[in-house]
DNA sequence: GTGAAAGCGCTAACAT
DNA sequence: ATGTTAGCGCTTTCAC
């Protein structure tokens, strides 16, 4: 691997002068042609660990997940990077698995490789994620911070769980049973309040024993759906606001027997491929993860740019209904 | 941030001797309990820029992936990274988006990066890829390499075909309909091999009316098996060899109003929680993911810690039949 | 077992 | 516009 005094020689300049040329620097074209051709010749690469060790800068952000074990987060990491990428910075994928220990260590790892910027879904408690930061730029995806230095990218729960529910109503429901998730994630609270608000602008009144709380995972989707329809007078429709939450539904339905569209309404979150291959198809909100990952990096490059963690905004990223068959109007 | 001169300092030792500790070399009980006092006090953490410059190592691996779409590539990451994370490893995910340019870029990030090994799902043509490589341990994951220094991980294509059609066999289907994917890629291939045999292990002939080929993508398998349902004689029996190309199927066959496992059967391959969440349950191929990427990174530390790229060999990992309702017995 | 000192490859301050 | 040079923080001879 040559270096950059190799380069210099070939090319008759000095080190200083390769360098300021290489990072963007005006030096006369006669240089600058004989530097291009040096480092053509010795195939000459910058020793990222050298130039870090200097600017204590190392174009590279981390990210830090929960999981790696859905689209969701994964789609995250593909806008992400588009953005990231396309400006010359790295990523750093960080899988905490919803451990907060864990994420700990990821977090000092990351600061460790001096990092330029964070983009998280953490799992700790999101004030305390905040603070072990230290004036390092950061994006919160999924959650709210009250810190007041940090941008946080969010759909627009409320708005999507308000919508999904209208229409359930708008179709002749009342009985609507809703699959929500834990307390502990910030989302649920977003979704149960659209849900609430619908309800109560078409003058119903939510009754606690059609909300389920539980676990964003297939099998609590699973149970409480049967759960909701083992009562004395089940739902007619069920709004699970999540993919696994949708998954656990649709099985759950479909081992009963009852099919999403004409036995029951059923309106899922995500999971759009599955909602399309369904039949009939599935009625679901969809998140647009890619804009999140994007509009999370760009954000973050802001930042970056700005050396003012103070550009932190809060960021709402619209769903969208995607009709499918599985609704239908019942009286 | 304090730097190991600091801890020298305090600690009353010279920096050498930090160092040295630090590294695992013995020093004095006396002056290992100072430096670690020192460490602890001063939150120490070692300049890993500082450390890569000097030794050229990065304990660092790269991933380089076509997509991320797509829960095969994101379970080797977790696989992987499980391993690697446990070793002290990090890991550097690169996504292509399935173009050799960008793949190439991505290399050449890596290496400035002074990776100490790869693992990766080539999108370009393998032998190309391996020759870029100039000596970095690499395990190649879904590929086979004719070029000996490096080691292939993958799923027992053959096996896995040959026991989905063999299983169809079984129930009195001889016209059977095969979606595969585009012959660009390897494992195609093998899994088109597994079909044929199991076919002429019974007698039977492939009909290429009933063999389809087409990219990995679920508008293909859709499209495929439209065209394999429209035929004068149709087949009584579809394997989808993919992911996509299963949900693609599965989309077609409902449109067409066909239930797997009463009016048609089909047999699908990974895709495990939409097969669970169908009715009835789809009988479906699925790989052992989390398995190959965990051996990817076990057989990569090998190498990296035997200092030979000439540990390379071939991994298969066996699939396994997530058994549904959606294959019928006719006649 | 320990310490002094050189040097990895780069950038940035300063001088020209 | 270009060159000289110090030094980022660490590891690693080499001498003791």
């Amino acid at each position: 691997m040559p270096n950059i005094a190799e380069v210099a020689e070939l090319a008759g300049v000095s080190t200083a002068t390769v360098s300021k040329y290489l990072n963007g620097v005006k030096v006369k074209a006669k240089n600058a042609a004989a530097i291009d051709a040096a480092v053509k010749k010795l195939n000459f690469h910058p020793n990222d660990f050298a130039r870090g060790l200097r600017t204590n800068k190392s174009m590279s952000v981390g990210v830090i997940l929960p999981e790696l074990d859905n689209l969701f987060f994964t789609s995250i990491i593909s806008g992400v990077d588009e953005i990231l990428d396309a400006q010359g910075y790295s990523t750093f994928v960080c899988i905490c698995r919803s451990d907060p220990m864990r994420e700990k260590k990821k977090l000092d790892f990351l600061k460790r490789k001096k990092i330029d910027g964070l983009i998280a879904v953490p799992c700790s408690d999101t004030s305390d994620f905040v603070k072990g930061l230290e004036g390092i730029p950061v994006v919160l995806i999924d959650r709210l911070s009250g810190a007041g230095n940090c941008s946080c990218v969010l759909s627009d729960n409320f708005s999507a769980a308000y919508n999904a529910t209208e229409k359930l109503i708008s179709c002749g429901h009342s009985k609507i049973g809703v699959l929500l998730g834990p307390d502990s994630n910030y989302t649920p609270i977003e979704r149960r309040s659209g849900f609430t608000a619908a309800m109560s602008t078409h003058m119903l009144t939510p009754e606690p024993q059609y909300i389920k709380t539980g676990a964003y995972r297939i099998d609590c989707g699973y149970s409480m759906t049967k759960e909701l329809m083992s009562l004395d007078t089940p739902p007619t429709a069920i709004f699970a606001t999540n993919n696994e939450l949708t998954i656990g539904a649709v099985t759950a339905l479909s081992e009963l027997g009852l099919i999403p569209g004409k036995d029951i309404s059923l309106i899922g979150f995500d999971s759009d491929t599955l909602a399309k291959a369904m039949n009939p198809a599935l009625t679901v909100m969809v998140q647009n993860v890619g804009e999140i990952g994007r509009a999370a990096a760009n954000n973050l490059l802001e930042q970056i740019k700005s050396e003012s963690t103070g550009r932190s905004q809060i960021i709402r990223v619209q769903t969208e209904m995607l009709e499918g068959n599985s609704v239908c109007s019942i009286e």
